[in-house]
DNA sequence: CTGTTAGCGCGTTCAC
DNA sequence: GTGAACGCGCTAACAG
């Protein structure tokens, strides 16, 4: 038998083998413990068979979760997954699509710091998750206006007047956009939302908590903050306890993601949820699917309620 | 100028390339926008630069944390992290494993689930990480045990004198030794360590909710708790504020692990914290340095107090 | 229709 | 500083 049969069987193709060879090099293949080499399939057909992922931080919950998500979904397409994590630095993050693109990932999945960067894809199809669409990339955002101004509408149904935003950094994934829906939320309904009353950190509780402690002893009339992330809120719902400040009484929060972390807080966060299945489902398909879909392509997200709105008293 | 000149001049190495010429080739590369490929370079060299890392679940904060130190060593050290999520399945686990081995990653990190299992590690330099060892494997584990018994032991300093285990799953990482760290300290304290003062959960948030309900309605002359996670513990937190149990006052918690989750939850955590760092560092060394060492290698842990206890009401 | 041969892909390295 | 062999699997072209 040749390697050219052995490929053939592997590979299920693209001729046939008589079922009796066919189990020749089954039977060969178990004796000596052949197992094709991925390095040398991947230079051949030009694919590494493998996605990459790039994000901020793994080890917040809300990335966890999304790269749980990929994983899991790319394993079961016999797709590795290449995981970067961008340390929320830019520069690294360029670093990161750059040597995964040399890896000849199949697929980039990128959560990017920055709106604007541009990096050489090299025909790597790549998709932009939660970030504004890039002329002739694709994207996938959640509807992160949208879900910001049902968060503060939320609020304001509750009689809520000073309405504060805990915002993440300019340029973060998702972050400029939930903020344009906290203004114009505030402008419909005829409230201030002036720059005082908006405050930003990266996405992690210490600095939600720094720019909570900051938020809370500047402006204490504040009755109720619209939070980007939910890690940000675990920490000013740390800082509000600090403070003395009883959520939801005095403060009223709703956050964004809708993770584990909302539901196991105290008091549990009500939040715009992000269907995570449905967006890994769509960056992959989006990747991986032919053609690739150009242009953005926007997911709803829902309100969940719990208790740090003030609803279930 | 030939190919091996540029191979020379990318690699800086194996041998001298005249100033001169260095800098034609760095031209040239910058006009073509030449990068090399790493498929071939990994064919060639019959090595990925690639790590694979296994674990049950990435969007635990402890799992993520080390996920994220490891991504960014290995990044810095040239290497790509391939990441596999295991589900919290002793199947998929054998299966992401064998897959990261026909890749040919360089080493492989893996927290099993399964103590006992054997996959095919054909070669590849493996290590496992919070796990008892294996014959003729590498093995990094952080002094559970040790770390069990000190926490129990603060507890017992506290007073508390019906002390329940709220441990992980039989098998998985670290859980049987904390769960033998919990027993050695009760009885070292002349304690009792019933079978019906310890539960089991997997380390999840819901997973240690359901287990703590179960625990402490069953139970309630219990006066404190060491669970062998964050995670659970942010499970028991809830489940004690719907009991209206307070902590510490009425129950004291000790939990394992120090992430984040342990700093902001309310109360604060005190818990036996590993150090990610040094994990990170070992297991990188372990997998990537030669000889990879064979056996054990046990790290230190350290009780940091917070409020969970009951050191500073 | 089944099996074999030969060349390709792309860096690395050594003898010249 | 250069030419060429090499690593390993894939597949088009060829032979039986």
């Amino acid at each position: 038998m040749s390697t050219a049969v052995v490929s053939y069987v592997v590979n299920s193709g693209p001729r046939p083998v008589a079922p009796a060879t066919r189990q020749r090099v089954l039977d060969a293949m178990a004796a000596l413990g052949y197992r094709p080499n991925a390095a040398a399939r991947a230079l051949r057909l030009r694919r590494a068979t493998a996605i990459g992922l790039v994000v901020p931080d793994v080890s917040n919950t809300y990335f966890g979760a999304l790269a749980r998500e990929l994983s899991d979904r790319a394993f079961t397409a016999g797709y590795g997954l290449l995981l970067g994590d961008s340390n929320n630095d830019p520069e690294r993050e360029r670093a990161q699509v750059e040597s995964l693109v040399d890896r000849q990932v199949d697929g980039l999945i990128v959560l990017s710091l920055e709106p604007g960067s541009t990096v050489e894809l090299r025909g790597t199809p790549t998709v932009y998750l939660d970030q504004r669409s890039r002329p002739g990339q694709a994207s996938i955002v959640i509807d992160n206006a949208g879900g910001a101004r049902t968060a503060v509408e939320h609020l304001v149904g509750h009689g809520r007047r000073r309405i504060a935003h805990l915002g993440g950094l300019a340029g973060a994934p998702g972050a400029d956009d939930r903020a344009r829906g906290w203004r114009e939320a505030l402008a419909r309904a005829g409230l201030e939302s002036g720059a005082d009353l908006s405050v930003q950190a990266d996405y992690s509780r210490e600095g939600g908590h720094a720019a909570a402690r900051d938020l809370l002893s500047r402006r204490p009339r504040v009755d109720a903050v619209f939070v980007a992330s939910d890690v940000q809120a675990l920490g000013l719902l740390r800082a509000a306890r600090e403070l003395g400040i009883s959520v939801p009484q005095d403060l009223a929060v709703v956050s964004f993601d809708g993770t584990a972390d909302a539901v196991f807080s105290d008091p549990p966060l009500t939040a715009v949820e992000q269907p995570l299945a449905r967006i890994a489902d769509a960056a992959l398909s989006a990747v991986l699917g032919q053609p690739p879909p150009r242009g953005r392509q926007q997911i709803a997200v829902d309100l969940v309620i719990r208790r740090s709105c003030g609803c279930t008293e």
